[in-house]
DNA sequence: CGTCTATTTGAATGTACTCAAAAGCGGTGG
DNA sequence: CCACCGCTTTTGAGTACATTCAAATAGACG
């Protein structure tokens, strides 16, 4: 049971690794804690990491023109969580991650993990699988904005994130689901009282 | 020159194939040909394949309960199509895909794309990078549905896609925004008395 | 040329937003 | 451990953006 026990099953649910080949993989990870409210990386920033959560919560979001924050992800224990448009561009991020709560992360640079794919073919499959899966939520998502109400996107939220409801400020929650906080506030009040 | 050149030059911009290897990789895929709103496949179906455009375009929409059509995606020429969805968990599709003019695709089985992943390694990079930029291009349209007006992603989709604009129907163009085609050919109107 | 589909226009409506202010709650320091 | 300060949530009134429904007009394909 170590910091690296959670990382490695989270691998095993797609790829078999061998002793040897967690050994290298664990050893290219750069543990790092945040407090709480403090960033992972920032908007502007050119993003070098994918980090996988072992403690903790994060939000991703995008800061838009008024000033407005919009949260893309939750990250809670078990995700991955990065700015792909900068990893992949090597432009600036696009996004900003922030700490809920005390967090810790495992972080993998851009150029290890370009490394592990020379080296073990395997994680080529991994992280195709991880984006694969991110992309059919993106999509859903993108379907439930265009097609469902704001309440309609809030029992989705309940259902799909059982956990993260009860311990998430609801504004976040709110730029989640892509409704302000007010709003949030009164539907959520009417949806309670029809049960 | 062949039919297979277009597909061929549109992997050649990620991973480079030896001969054999193209050869091979031609010798997966299924030539189609399509009418004029003929579906490439449906929602509800298994989708097995991920298609190439050769010729032509193609529409990937989701249907809500009450019947309305949100189109996900535009596939023209040197464009993939498929339901990512269906693709990795083999259950029925939440998209349809219907060609909005005459159009040939070359189809790729996901039974002979796993062969692929396991004999050319290459592949699994290529569809990784493939799928890395369309959870990029998603993210943003997610960012910019909760961010910005209709008009201001009318005028996003026309910097995006200036040959699309002047070739699609615009209710197709409506629906992809995120507005109904009443409203859009309102807005569109307005748009336009400004400059 | 005729029919079917797409686009435009208008009026009434609804969903969600903005701004402002009060109430509630929770983390941090004393 | 308690009290306070600051952040979060609630409430209300007025408004804006986009929808619905209906009908007229325009356009395209066979």
């Amino acid at each position: 049971m170590t910091e690296f026990s959670l990382i490695l099953q989270n691998i095993a649910k797609h790829v078999h690794l061998t002793r040897e080949e967690q050994d290298y993989f664990c050893s290219l990870l750069e543990p790092r804690k945040l407090r709480r409210r403090e960033f992972l990386f920032l908007e502007g920033d050119i993003c070098k990491y994918s980090s996988f959560v072992n403690q903790g919560c994060l939000r991703g979001f995008a800061t838009d023109k008024n000033g407005t924050e919009h949260v893309l992800s939750f990250a809670p224990v078990d995700w991955w969580i990065g700015d792909i448009y900068s990893l992949v561009s090597e432009k600036p991020a696009i996004l900003s991650a922030q700490a809920l709560e005390a967090t810790e992360v495992l972080m993998l640079s851009r150029y290890n993990q370009d490394q592990l794919y020379q080296n073990v073919p395997k994680f080529e499959r991994f992280f195709r699988i991880i984006i694969e899966n991110s992309l059919v939520a993106n999509q859903q998502r993108l379907i439930d904005n265009m097609s469902l109400t704001a309440e309609e996107r809030y029992l989705n939220f309940c259902k799909k994130y059982p956990t993260l409801v009860y311990c998430l400020p609801q504004k976040h929650i709110a730029s989640y689901i892509g409704v302000t906080p007010e709003f949030f506030s009164k539907m959520r009040k009417e949806s309670i009282s029809r049960q």
